[in-house]
DNA sequence: AATAATTTTTAGCTTTGCCTAAAATAAAAA
DNA sequence: TTTTTATTTTAGGCAAAGCTAAAAATTATT
């Protein structure tokens, strides 16, 4: 595997994140990397000379095999590094992602190798999402939105969506972190909100809050 | 401290290098950055707008006090990544100088103090060089060559010299390591060699070697 | 001191990656 | 189906960083 810039990086990734192997239009691509349209015409182009994408002019942009699999070995490396800097650094989980966006373009097949031995084989990062493996195969994604849960049921949260920073401060101040179990204790028929119950007592969750956080059955 | 990019960081850790506070020739930096003449002339423009470096030209560059803590904060963060690479994922010393090239433009403050304490909080980095302390303050530069002490002294080995990979192979394959202690035997008149004497037997090392390995006394 | 050799700088060109403004195309509305 | 609106592309610029080749300055040699 060939070596890439940084910014064709950038690309791959939202390209990624946007449409994981569907086409991506100009405009959406843009607002991703935070560039004019003119600029990201220009990118693609030099991308689909690299075999990374196919380019249908006005129609989209979309990832070749090629492109798929440099997005997630980025996004094992993003990923990996995340779990590093939560777990050996002990940074807060709403702190890593920029971290993590600068370490992603290491080019080390070596690192990211014994990084993965270090941290202990991890399958999900501190929020909760799969860590590509080695070949490309993705663990599973995990838990379902909490609202979708019935009352009585207990849960335990194993992923959180990357909802901005307000979201996380408020997990924080909430005390909500993976791998805590609750008893869904009520959930309102008029908002949609749900009553979590812990040993320590119980609160209210907005729906918005808990379209972000996922949890399995336990 | 302003954000630099990693052409200047490479710069400005070569003038600390060639020349610590000292002038630097174009000449000997174009060989140290592998660019061509004319490319460094721009580039220490540049630098020279941003204060880093004070440019007389067709005489010298050298580094302003803004420059010097520059560079010392990059070393810091090599020598602090090389030390991680060694002592947490187990790379061999010969190996981490690469990857910590790259490492050591990640832009954390957060990152280097977390780091630094993960890794207890090391003055020198696996080769045995000083880790810069956070103020820039430079922890001392440990031992002297093997050669200049005398038969029958205890001796261990504090510190070696970057000089390529066919030295590292040869330390590696003499089993020499930092930490290791020996007496020293004899030194040869004729040829300036050094013989090594440990529990384990006793063995020659050439003057080359020597000028390139640091002991105290011990 | 004058010439030769070396070093450094200038001038001009290339690529990446971004920008603005104008032209072209596609999508939506009348 | 035209016309209007929105999206995308082209054209032309700019800065960083590299290059080559030629000019200028410095250093070394006769």
């Amino acid at each position: 595997m060939k070596t890439h810039t940084e910014s064709e990086e950038n690309y791959i990734k939202a390209l990624y994140h946007l449409g994981g192997e569907q086409p991506v239009s100009n405009g959406d691509l843009a607002q991703r990397i935070g560039a004019k349209g003119s600029s990201v015409t220009q990118a693609v182009k030099r991308l689909g000379q690299k075999d990374l994408v196919n380019v249908v002019p006005y129609k989209g942009v979309q990832l070749t095999p090629q492109g798929i699999r440099l997005a997630k070995s980025i996004l094992r490396k993003h990923r990996l590094w995340e779990t590093f800097l939560v777990d050996k650094l002990g940074f807060g989980w709403d702190e890593v992602h920029p971290l993590a966006e600068q370490l992603e373009h290491i080019q080390s097949e070596e690192l990211v190798d014994r990084m993965f031995q270090f941290l202990g084989s991890p399958k999900h990062d501190p929020h909760g999402d799969p860590i590509p493996e080695r070949d490309g195969q993705m663990p599973p994604v995990l838990g379902q939105p909490i609202g979708a849960f019935t009352a009585g049921v207990e849960i335990r949260i194993v992923r959180v969506e990357d909802a901005g920073s307000e979201f996380f401060d408020q997990l924080d101040t909430m005390n909500i972190n993976l791998g805590n179990t609750y008893k869904i204790r009520a959930i309102s028929a008029f908002d949609s909100s749900v009553e979590l119950g812990s040993s320590t007592g119980s609160f209210w969750l907005s729906q918005s809050m808990c379209a972000n956080i996922y949890a399995i059955q336990s």
